[in-house]
DNA sequence: CGTTATCTTGACGTACATCAAATGTCGTGG
DNA sequence: CCACGACATTTGATGTACGTCAAGATAACG
């Protein structure tokens, strides 16, 4: 029912990940990733330590367990992030797209695994090359702060959900925090787009495809989204979606 | 059905929060916390601006949506954080103890709220006067990035139970996980003691106060757990809890 | 255009919540 | 020291939101 992690393998000629030195100055994730912390003079340092990395889809590119090797900066694609128990009881803890920093666990083993749900372009830095220079960017350091900070903020408002929301009230918070993916943008677009599977989404939100699918179906009945394509969904009443978000209805 | 959350009064003098300077030379907390990352030569710098702060038993001393006006340290006592939705439903989304740093959130308003569980100390800095102090301790930046990673990896693991676990495996990972609390002890103690209420278990594991007394009893006629008093727990069977709590049974 | 995975919908089961009541615990004051 | 009230804990009876199982429809893919 869950599929099983394929062997992770970056080294060889024959692997779907694709090799070549990352150059920061067209990178479009640069302007919204913790690499924007680093003056442009200064970013030619850190690029001498970068490769980038394309991941196919469905490919494993971070395994719990494993020896944690590297940093990872996401500058194209969607991932999902995970977690497994013994018997394939899985756990998405988020889902990660341009702009994301990977792998801050302290320990030297990975904490979570990370797939691509479409292609992924990665910017991988190893991780001793990164502390032997992040002494020399106190910002850098200030940005990764902020960034583990916001993530703990992110972390504990879907444990909010996972604990104590019902599966209409995880819906609605889930459509309304994909709801403003490109940060560019500068309101909220009310069309969203969904790369993620419905598995990955009942995986998010601690529930089954078939309760997913149920919710929207209502969701839709009662006049708060428009009838959803597989992987987009347009949101026609998104104060009522907020409303509900926060179990005020 | 859930207490409501009583003003925050820091500065009266009838209130319960006694106030004095801090002194880190005889600091319980100091060998376990972040400030232990700061030289003995340089701690009265961070001294000088802080407060010993002491909080009664079920006061509230942090308020979800107040302005972030200080970081705190725990110097003694347990404290439950903790998020609530509009009618009263509520996650605890952590227990925090002597050594434990709160109030990270990158944003001008806490995220959580926080409250003494028992009688707490607290260790309390002006969130302005630190952040004029950090550049000064890079050390210290990166062992408050290093608690940051910590936390989420904790509150990731604490996804994968509230999302997935039974209320069986979600109870004994709660006692596996409560079983080292002194960091001083070398081995693993088993004997736990538990100042919080089963309320405040229920909702951090996101089951009902019933639900966890009833499983509690089976763990005890299944001989993993001795007969559990208020506020203890003895261990009998650490190893099929840790099956338990990894979802292999 | 066939093959296969994913999605959809319905019927049924269950783990946990809810409701209700008895019992225990603890602080307070006589 | 003991009586009392308030509140937390415990236990049982019942309800339900969501999971499980199964079958058919749709979409993805070579």
């Amino acid at each position: 029912m869950v599929s099983i992690a394929t062997t992770i393998d970056y080294g060889s000629a024959s692997t779907n990940l694709s090799k070549r030195t990352a150059s920061c100055g067209s990178c479009a994730a640069r302007p919204i990733s913790v690499c924007n912390s680093i003056s442009d003079h200064d970013i030619g340092r850190l690029m001498a330590v970068a490769t980038d990395v394309d991941v196919d889809a469905n490919r494993t590119f971070i395994e719990e367990g494993e020896a944690a090797q590297f940093f990872f900066n996401i500058t194209g694609g969607t991932a999902r992030l995970f977690k497994l128990l013994a018997d394939g009881r899985r756990q998405v803890t988020g889902f990660a797209r341009r702009g994301h920093f990977l792998g801050l666990a302290v320990d030297d083993a990975y904490t979570f695994s990370a797939e691509a749900i479409e292609p992924v372009r990665l910017c991988r830095f190893p991780r001793a090359k990164v502390y032997a220079l992040i002494d020399d960017f106190p910002t850098l350091r200030r940005r990764l702060l902020e960034t583990a900070s916001n993530e703990l903020v992110v972390a504990q408002e879907q444990m909010l959900l996972l604990g104590r929301k019902t599966a209409r009230e995880r819906l609605a918070s889930f459509l309304v925090s994909q709801a403003v993916p490109p940060e560019v943008c500068g309101g909220a677009s009310d069309r969203i787009h969904l790369p993620m599977s419905r598995t990955d989404i009942a995986d998010y939100l601690g529930l089954t495809i078939e309760t997913v699918r149920r919710v929207i179906t209502k969701l839709n009945h009662d006049r708060l989204i428009a009838p959803p394509t597989t992987t987009d969904v347009v949101i026609l009443d998104r104060d009522t979606l907020v409303l509900l978000a926060d179990g005020a209805l």
